[in-house]
RNA sequence: GACCCUAUCGUCUAGAGGCCUAGGACAAUACCCUUUCACGGUAUGAACCCGGGUUCGAAUCCCGGUGGGGUCGCCA
């Protein structure tokens, strides 16, 4: 049975790699018929916030990724944690540590001069049966013990990583880290490996940003006896400018897409393809992927995220999108700005009109929002375009369109008897008709625009320039 | 600095020793379509990081260098 799991930190909102991370997650499991659980790592109770859970549940319910068990709170699991560390302390696999943070910030500080890797020089591990023998100090007075993993002295951890091959390391590269703060509360590496083991997690796909983790990881796990899950660690994805991303550079919420009109199968089409591959294939649905998804296409190394593909998927996706479901989501768009566009009744009309053109709902939503209320043309635009001959063949045909049948054949046909009348060509009469009816010179075919505009609007808002 | 990972067009990638004169997509450029702007269509330019091996044969396997990324917390 496949379980896997996304384990976001609620520190912040649901950025694009860990979006990523997640889509592959729930992706594997959907694959094989398998179990995708949510668990929120919220054990850093300074920086977690239940404002950032909600971020990224909002991001996960935007996106579509639907979770079957969770989310699990790990501060709700205190006591299970305390109980396997009383468990590793019993059986000598874990011990005090009294050194303080002065004491650790000062032997990091002489290592690193020495040009050492950094870390925990083991003064208070105990001596096992079979070492010398080691006389440990006595505890200070006042100081709230650590409790440190007792790492392998010995040996290589390896793995064969699911997207990476095989990964060794020395154990003797490890130091022995904490797995719970002199005030009880567990850390990370360590819960991790507790709820991967309770909750039977057979694969762990998260970012490559925990390699390091995972040796640590699967030492505990040995030491407490528990099977190993498989290990797949994603790369890294960098800013569209080569950057690493962070929440200082480029690092945006997946919610911050949603806003700028993104439709998620577009995001989520972008982001598999970001590090996967099934041979050419370039747009798929969440259905072709899951059921092509498997961990031996995916990239090893880091992507950079180009934003003019996104904005190429998603004019892809907003062509093929359904109009009702667009009409709706410009009507909400609409109301962000303080536009209720509930009176024109024709949206969907609109957008079939719009759909092909624009490169996001932000754009259709602007589009929209001439047909639904008559903007003011820029004095520019009215004056450039707007000149005497162009007023007379407009008072023309507004004579005209006063009693043709309403369709776009007889509209197109009316606006070419005036161009006749007038000696004009097309672009000469359509232009500043745009100018005049949706406050701007580009638009769809005029004869369209003119059929969905509805006859009242359209002589209204003739009447009104040329008055 | 140490350790781990990684390397194909500007970008995302195909590529599992001969199918490679290295394919696709985005972007770029040109042309076509056209009722404006887009859309769309067609075409063009554009890459195997470097050096050694292994092999009849290497983008593909091995080693080294270099570049890039990650990690080195009583953060996750």
């Amino acid at each position: 049975m496949i379980r896997t799991r996304f384990a976001p930190s609620p520190t912040g909102f649901l950025h694009i790699g860990g979006a990523r991370t997640a889509l592959f997650s729930w992706a594997y499991a959907r694959r094989h018929g398998g179990t995708f659980i949510l668990r929120i790592e919220d054990t850093d109770v300074a920086r977690s916030t239940p404002e950032a859970v909600q971020a990224i549940l909002d991001g996960m319910d935007w996106l579509g990724l639907d979770y079957d068990e969770g989310p699990y709170y790990q501060m709700q699991r205190m006591d299970r944690y305390k109980e396997v560390i009383r468990q590793m302390l019993a059986a000598g696999t874990a011990y005090l540590c009294y050194t303080s943070p002065e004491e650790l910030e000062a032997m990091r500080e002489a290592q690193r001069a020495r040009n050492e890797k950094p870390r925990y020089d083991g003064r208070w591990r105990p001596s096992l049966a079979n070492e010398p023998v080691k006389v440990l100090p006595d505890p200070p007075a006042g100081i709230l013990p650590a409790v440190r993993f007792r790492n392998p002295a010995d040996g290589m951890v390896a793995w064969n990583d699911l997207v990476k091959g095989r990964i060794s390391i020395a154990n003797a590269e490890l130091d022995d880290f904490v797995i719970a703060r002199g005030d009880g509360t567990p850390t990370y590496n360590f819960c991790v490996v507790v709820d991967d083991w309770d909750m039977k997690i057979s694969h762990v796909i998260r970012g490559d940003d925990h390699v390091n983790n995972t040796p640590r990881q699967i030492n505990i796990f040995k030491a407490l006896g528990a099977p190993l899950p498989h290990y797949g660690h994603l790369s890294m994805i960098l800013g569209d400018d080569g950057q690493k991303l962070s929440k200082r550079h480029g690092a945006v919420s997946v919610m911050q897409y949603e806003e700028e009109g993104y439709l998620p199968e577009a995001v989520l089409n972008y982001l598999a393809r970001l590090g996967w591959s099934h041979g050419d294939d370039e747009t798929f649905s969440m259905e072709q992927f899951c059921a092509w998804f498997e961990l031996d296409h995916i990239t090893a190394s880091a992507a950079q995220f180009n934003t003019e593909k996104l904005n190429w998927l998603n004019a892809h996706y907003l062509k093929q999108a359904d109009d009702a479901r667009l009409a709706e989501e410009t009507l909400r768009r609409l109301a962000r700005q303080g536009v209720d566009g509930r009176g024109f009744t024709d949206l969907p009309r609109v957008m079939a009109l719009y759909k092909g053109r624009v490169a996001n709902l932000n754009e259709l939503a602007d589009a929209a929002h001439a047909f639904c209320i008559a903007l003011h043309p820029a004095p520019e635009l009215v004056q450039l375009h707007l000149t005497e001959p162009v007023r007379a063949a407009l008072r023309t045909l507004s004579a005209k369109l006063a009693d043709v049948a309403w369709e776009a054949p007889a509209l197109s046909l009316a606006i070419k008897e005036t161009l006749a009348g007038h000696a004009m060509k097309m672009p000469q009469l359509a232009i500043p008709l745009r100018v005049v009816l949706l406050g701007q010179p580009q638009s769809p075919a005029i004869d369209a625009v003119l059929e969905v505009l509805g006859r009242e609007r359209v002589q209204e808002r003739i009447g009104r320039l040329l008055a």
